[in-house]
DNA sequence: GACGCTAATGACAGCGCTGTCATCTGTCAA
DNA sequence: TTGACAGATGACAGCGCTGTCATTAGCGTC
């Protein structure tokens, strides 16, 4: 295979040599300037300006052992809220001179062991992770991964590295603290994927509506297929064939609750007042339907954002990390699908 | 910085040696296996298994002046239509050797201009572009990238090199004749983005209103803003302040068509009695909708999938490739949306 | 004024691999 | 038997950068 030559590059040699310098000091100029004295630091950097050089990435991975690359492991590229936390990742990494490497692990812990042992092997710069409930064997390579890491969407009490993220738990139980107060008796769960995320949302509600003696096993319907708008009416319509008098569910996201809306107006039950209604993440769409779906409104782009910024900041200087463990808020937003006894907007 | 050394490589040499061949041999048997005989190719797999021998990228990028790395460009992130895409090209990588890197241009051409040189000086194994509608310095940079380039989303008379897409024009025709069949007489337009694939459906939707006779430029609505479910209900609004006897909208893509159905809820249009929808793109949640949304279903994961086999097939060997430009068909699902004179589900 | 010290810069080797060219072996036609 | 040739393998240099250590200059101190 014959070498490209259209892309000659400008070395580093040839930025020194313009500058009247060595290779190292202006490798230093870049990565280390107060290094370097600001006379030399000035002639370099018009040197490079003028010459036009970029860093050859793959030469300097080889000598350095080290990339510029950050490996971000998500469990689905389809799902809107992976796609608001990559969003928040983007946005934050332009111009850093990182760039992301996306694993897709599609929720099977075995796929994601094998993803962080391959990124693992190219010396990332940082790793992002979805959850934090990762194996046995991958906290291990995790702890002890030559780079920083940042576990997101969840908070736990036992990080790896850094976190940033919210309590699924809380979500829940503060939608169906909502559900209860609003006056539902009856309150049941509808949850697809049901990773661990999900069983958390699970967990809240069970804990909640135990706390206010109103927990019946019986409207608790749960799937392993993923989750989807059509899944959501599939589910509605299961949970009340086993139990016809519930008059409120409490879903583990919003694209159930939204086909959990539909069915229910295909069988001609009255939203909210037959039937109160609560989503998780609280999607654009939520806002728009009739009746709004209230929805947990969970900051996904924030932790994009807050993952990458974190792991930015970790990669200069771990040391310098304030708070390495973010916490973030979620915001239950009401809406007409559990506003009872007013008129269906 | 001190070298890390947790992660001790085991490297060509050390194969070699144990293989007792030398390293270039070992090289070639990963890279051109039918270069090296049958004996000595068994002897040295047997030494890669038994060692865990992994190619250290950085070293092989530096000494071929070539990366496995694919860029990818596409102009969002957030559109679910993108991340139909991302899955596809994903699910064709796996294990292929290839890894991708994301860049998103936020719909801005000159930011898709620099990231494009940005990944031509990484040397990428190959790049997919989103779209035919690049500048002319973007094309005349892919013309002359020394890797193969497949355009997607989209088809051209004048592909830079593959291509892998479908015609919105085409697409939006099929859409605006369904609604004139139909029997509705007065059909309008909504479109929020319009970036180019946008703005041929308009051309599209123009075209076939025309040669029925039922075009007015009136029912037209376009804004630069993003498309959102939101978008969807304020375009109609505006199209039924300007235009109140409109009886259809051919939507630009199914978010907007979701928000004019949710908006003519809210103001007790019938649909599709008084008011027939046509979406484009067909996502999950259309067929869910009460009615269901009529919408151009388009091959966005096939899109994503084909690109990368065409690139992977490329880059292994560019002059193999048999149908370097592939043209997918969009199918026009029929729904309650257009279904007039029927009740409503 | 000799000494120690820090700051600034440079020389050099080598990271692990691959392109290139050389070498060696075996085969086959003349 | 010889030469030509293709197939298989190896030797070697070097890709562009950075870690390491050496060197130099500048400065204050007793």
């Amino acid at each position: 295979m014959e070498k490209n030559t259209k892309y000659k590059r400008v070395t580093l040699n040839e930025v020194a040599a313009e500058a009247g310098v060595s290779a190292i000091t202006v490798s230093r100029t870049i990565r280390a300037p107060n290094m370097v004295s600001a006379g030399v630091r000035k002639k370099v950097q018009a040197a490079i300006e003028l010459l036009g050089y970029v860093p050859d990435q793959a030469a300097s991975a080889l000598a350095s052992e080290r990339t510029n690359v950050v490996g971000l492991l998500v469990p689905s590229l389809t799902n809107a809220v992976f796609s608001d936390v990559l969003r928040g990742v983007y946005d934050v990494i332009d111009g850093s001179g990182l760039s992301v490497q996306i694993g897709n692990f599609r929720y099977s812990p075995s796929k994601e062991e094998n993803l962080l042992r391959t990124f693992l092997r190219q010396r990332p710069a940082g790793l992002i992770v979805a959850g934090i409930d990762q194996t046995d064997a991958a906290r291990t390579l995790l702890k002890s991964a030559p780079c920083p890491v940042v576990q997101i969407m969840d908070v736990s009490d036992s990080p790896i590295d850094l976190m940033i993220g919210f309590s699924h738990y809380d979500g829940a139980v503060e939608g169906t603290r909502h559900l209860i107060d609003a006056g539902y008796k009856k309150p049941g769960f509808l949850g697809a994927r049901m990773d661990p995320r999900s069983q958390a949302r699970l967990a809240g509600f069970t804990a909640e509506a135990q706390a206010r003696g109103l927990y019946d096993p019986t409207r608790v319907i749960t799937t392993t297929h993923p989750s989807s708008v059509g899944m959501g009416g599939q589910l509605l319509s299961d949970l009340l064939a086993q139990a016809p008098d519930t008059d409120a569910v409490f879903c583990n996201n919003d694209d159930l609750a939204a086909g959990a809306l539909f069915e229910a107006e295909r069988r001609r039950i009255n939203v909210p007042n037959d039937l109160g209604i609560c989503g998780f993440n609280d999607l654009e769409m939520s806002r728009h339907l009739n009746p709004g779906i209230t929805s947990v409104a969970t900051p996904r782009y924030e932790v994009g954002a807050g993952a990458m910024t974190l792991l930015r900041d970790a990669i200069a200087d771990r040391a310098a990390i304030q708070t390495p463990h973010i916490r973030l808020d979620v915001e239950l937003i009401k809406r007409g699908s559990t506003r009872r006894g007013y008129p269906r907007e």
